[in-house]
DNA sequence: CTCACTACTCAGTGTTACTATCTAGTGGTA
DNA sequence: TACCACTAGATAGTAACACTGAGTAGTGAG
């Protein structure tokens, strides 16, 4: 990936994974899994437990332990009010900062 | 401000400063002002200065010390052909950032 | 002659995504 | 058996970036 959206998905890549688990629970493999579908081909597995461990030490997601049929018991995140209110928050971060960048584009044309 | 935009930022305040850049020459401290009336109140000018030298070391501007009435000489910055070439790289990369957002958002309405 | 404004610089810090590697369970196949 | 692919998660070390807080320096107003 370039080094130009590494450095984006700083701090954005964790509101995507929170808007992820807004739509439902989910576990660490299956997000990496939807973030590759939705065109982050690039992102680490790596990445994405090491953002999962954060949301959860900051108390964003609930977990529990379901056992897999295939293979390691998985680590499924629920959204807790905590993360939904951080969910709304990045929403409203990330609104102003398009909303600028819209308009600095606007300009430039 | 936040620690949520702070990380936002990352990658992204580059991206900006080039926009503001392929609108015309422009000095540091133009700059950090441009940006403060765009809504960017609280990114501290030492910020500012560091990117500048950044993408100063990697030939993306020309610069031109110009004697300025009010103060000491002003380091005035223009974008050159790899730097509109890297403001093009930054488009195309938030314009997939932004789509993927949008989806996003839209799916969690 | 102090203050405010202009203009730039720099050392040190915290956060984040990446790389690379490791552990482990299940099922297929040579 | 031995090996591989897929599933599932963890972690140490690194690079990049924005921030904090401080400093230097020139100009003009009070």
């Amino acid at each position: 990936m370039g080094k130009q959206m590494t450095e984006m998905l700083k701090g954005t890549l964790e509101g995507i994974v929170l808007a992820l688990l807004g739509l439902g629970p989910a576990y660490g493999y299956e997000i990496t899994a939807r973030l590759r579908d939705q065109g982050f081909a690039d992102i680490a597995e790596g990445t994405v437990y090491a953002l999962l461990v954060r949301i959860e030490q900051r108390g964003l997601v609930d977990v529990e332990k379901v056992p897999s049929e295939k293979g390691p018991p998985r680590k499924v995140f629920t959204l807790n009010a905590q993360g939904r209110e951080a969910l709304d928050e990045f929403w409203s971060s990330w609104g102003f900062l398009a909303d600028r960048l819209a308009h600095l584009k606007a300009e430039g044309e």
